[in-house]
DNA sequence: CGCTTCCTTGAGTAAATTCAAGACTTGTGG
DNA sequence: CCACAAGTCTTGAATTTACTCAAGGAAGCG
């Protein structure tokens, strides 16, 4: 295959490092933002921001971090999907976070991570050195608020999950897995009431999400398919047909206990 | 019953409030002084903190806040056991946080809390009022910084817990447990290897913490007992006879990816 | 085209749940 | 002091849900 490259992109890229630097691509312009760790950050700020940054890609498999391994980069995803997951002696595994655009990797103050990261689909993100980032955030409430109000929003995922691994059925893990799918894809097809999305996961992938096996993931999807909440076109290209149905089958009240 | 009460005591009491105010226990002498949200304050803002604080208690059973309700009192755990817990729509409920002395109850930067929180011991927290708190917090790095720490041990606790839940059988929730309270109560009888020390909970209340149900955990726990690896000198009271026996029913590896 | 990866479907199994009954503990009132 | 009730815990038997094992189909890639 022919790459072809214009020179007005002006990429620096180094494969081996797997650093790719946009000179052009300005924070300000940055898709993510308005929900990132620089939210709060006003024009000066980001300027700093925008000068530390570097931009990784990964390919869907890849590994981006070991679990125990000392952290290098900070991060936030600026596209793709990206997992945290842990793993039993056995080798059995469980996904404890499922990282979306905006979402932030690593954590100040804490020199390694207690889970691998993942790319589950293509990802690209936008990485800023662990000590250089750890001095700016001392000196920039913006960022260090913003920080704080991320890790209590996951932590509040995290607790959403525990009621779903402890306590749901197979079919209403299924049914929240994809509700939230919708509610975090947003900006997507949206026809009338039917949104159109993709699985960023395999079946295997989403089964280690939601506490089940690739079998039983298969089964209720396709059991969701027959009795018309969802129509798929591809095996990860689907529809929601129903949302208040697939509602009904999550088991949480009508108000939405769920914090994506 | 005859309640006497000394005059050096200086108690202030608010029975209809449950508010507890004991002018002479002094933050410097607290029995968390050094974990909990105040562990980095020097001794100008401890005695602050000294000033705004107020002690509540709670009797086992009793609930101490709940969920939606606006959050009047942020509040540190000094003594018992509080948990955490979700609940679906039919009342199958999870427990999502175990909060033992030092943990702290609330968030800066959230009017309101996900989940009902509920004393399972006798409790007593050290409560701040919400809006005084957060002001001190936004001048007082110290705070701040301890507070992050704590919402990512949090984190790191919430996913350990993901995995439990997850992935790991009925004998493995249980050995993880009993290994996480021995754990978090090194204060308590050793000898030897042998720890000794109550369980907080009640069957039911463990089995909402493990995503279990109460036969199941009991006949866990018997069984554990009949195969000499625990102890009970009492339905509440035991002695851990082998630790590593205990390690090995986990599932998780010898360096042990737990946090507590 | 053949290989690999991903997914589906069926049949049998196992782990934990549900349902049920009874025992132990603690506190209350006669 | 005993009887009784409420709450907690134990144990057994039947049931159910999701898992395991197995085989084969579809899609993607060299």
């Amino acid at each position: 295959m022919l790459m072809v490259r214009y020179g007005n992109e002006n990429l620096d890229t180094d494969q081996s490092m797997n650093i790719l630097r946009d000179e052009n691509m300005q924070c300000s312009k940055c898709p993510i933002r308005h929900r990132a760790v620089c939210a709060k950050c006003d024009d000066d700020e980001l300027a700093v921001l925008n000068s530390i940054k570097v931009y990784r890609t990964f390919k869907a498999g890849d590994p981006i971090m070991w679990r125990g391994e000392p952290l290098e980069y900070l991060a936030s995803v600026v596209a793709g999907v990206a997992s945290l997951s842990k793993t039993l002696e056995d080798g059995r595994t469980q996904m404890v976070g499922l990282l979306l655009p905006s979402d932030f990797i690593g954590r100040p103050g804490r020199a390694q991570i207690e889970f691998d990261v993942t790319a589950t689909t293509d990802v690209t993100l936008c990485c800023f050195k662990h000590q250089q980032f750890e001095r700016l955030v001392d000196d920039t409430p913006h960022l260090s608020q913003r920080l704080m109000e991320l890790a209590l929003d996951e932590l509040d995922a995290a607790r959403d999950w525990m009621l779903l691994l402890g306590r749901k059925t197979a079919r209403e893990k299924i049914a929240t897995f994809v509700e939230m799918l919708v509610i975090r894809s947003r900006s997507e097809d949206v026809e009338g009431n039917r949104h159109s999305l993709a699985l960023p996961l395999t079946r295997d992938q989403i089964a280690n999400y939601l506490g089940l096996t690739l079998e039983t993931v298969s089964r209720q999807l396709n059991a969701l398919k027959k009795e018309g909440v969802l129509m798929f076109s591809d095996r990860r290209q689907f529809t929601v047909l129903d949302l208040a149905r697939l509602h009904d089958e999550t088991g949480d009240d009508a108000d939405g206990g769920m914090i994506f």
